[in-house]
DNA sequence: AGACTCATGTAATTCGTTACATGATTCC
DNA sequence: GGAATCATGTAACGAATTACATGAGTCT
């Protein structure tokens, strides 16, 4: 879990409770990462026993007590090792892939209006990070950490950049799609037997014996395609 | 959860059993998508109690038994109706993010030398895509399901678009990097009290007076934003 | 002889979300 | 009077990964 790195590198900041982390969380990370408070405190707990952060509790009467959470020596380490190691890339996983992938179960028009739907969301996501770079300056002005501004505008470029990519592929899928013929559309697979499927296995045997690459094992899946294109 | 539905997607082309349905996975929606046997197994037979799939064990006397799944009427209108539904957009959630926002923790160089590893991962998987469109040419033509290429081929091009744009801001990332000022880097920001942080509290409490749409509950963000523009 | 394929699963663990619980204060 | 804020948590559930288990047959 990496929930603990970016915890303590807000820690890293100054010391915090749970409550204010979650609010650091959604104002400044929000764009790619959530946390539930219900997350936050036994993560805190645990990095407390493993020493990466001390605890000191601030008595309130009017008020629950705060625990305050301030970052260790050993915490300070253990995020800066982290961050130099390289970042484990962790797959893209869209929704939407899925639905146009069997795109060819529904009507024309159903699959249509599920893309348009997806690009309304993106564009209203694309909008808001393009106001996000304002709020980045004002942020960390008010924080006293102007010199995080360049980090934290990369992380909103990166989001912009992925999205903006994401929404030009859902104007150019529907265009495709507008384009299609309408046979390819609310095709019954198993109905009327066009389809024969034997044994999928016997298939598979087929397409393995012609692309043996594409049934590499995933670690190596990359490695194996180069290799046969050569 | 949606495996359901992408299994049963599977299933309407034809009966399969659980380990032909990974390897169907593993060689056509792997570029976005994983799962695992044992994750298969479990959901099939739920599927099964819950109508939506029917089951034909096929005894074999050399090799195990194999449990083949077919799609009922009931299935396929589920299939249907999921399918119709507007997709649930979820978070992109970069671990490299995370890590270019606690970059000034780090040097220069090692910064860089993180997000050249990444750009590296990203390159090698653009590469495997850029030839993922053949491989879906033999593979439909080889399980006689040439009318599923368009919308297979979309899937890659989202992909595609999507890490090339992601591969794009490895590069700016980079160069923003390189030529900013060295003191942005190995910052320590507890140790020397340049940045008084007494309550992070206060601070956030001064942000949300300047900004307060920033502050709105993550549904109502986007459009808390947009007015807040106006 | 050792690895891989076929074919099924269970169990443990991690990660994350949602719901539940408490209780004073303050803002509208 | 009701909602939101401050501040802490626990419990239950769901999704996904990893590890463990079995056992015959085939390929190198």
């Amino acid at each position: 879990m990496s929930l603990k790195h970016a915890l303590l590198g807000f820690i890293n900041y100054g010391p915090m409770t749970g409550y204010e982390l979650k609010k650091f969380f959604d104002t400044s990370v929000a764009h790619f990462w959530n946390a539930e408070l219900s997350q936050i405190y036994p993560a805190l707990k645990a990095m407390e026993s493993e020493g990466l952060v001390e605890m000191k509790v601030e008595v309130q009467d009017d008020r629950p007590n705060r625990k305050v959470y301030s970052i260790t020596e050993s915490g300070r380490r253990e995020l800066v090792d982290w961050l130099a190691k390289p970042a484990d890339r962790d797959q893209v996983r869209e929704p939407i892939l899925i639905k146009v992938f069997f795109g060819s179960s529904l009507s024309k028009q159903e699959l249509i209006s599920v893309l348009q739907n997806c690009a309304d969301g993106i564009q209203s996501m694309v909008t808001y990070l393009q106001y996000a770079h304002q709020f980045v300056d004002k942020f960390v002005e008010s924080l006293g950490l102007q010199h995080e501004s360049l980090f934290w505008k990369l992380t909103v470029d990166c989001g912009l950049k992925i999205h903006t990519a994401e929404l030009e592929w859902t104007h150019d899928a529907i265009r495709q799609i507008e384009a299609a013929d309408g046979s390819f559309f609310e095709y019954g697979h198993t109905q009327d037997g066009e389809v024969e499927m034997r044994t999928v296995s016997e298939i598979l045997d087929r397409v393995k014996s012609a692309m043996p690459e594409a049934f590499a094992p995933r670690t190596e899946r990359h490695e194996a395609v180069k290799a046969a294109v050569d």
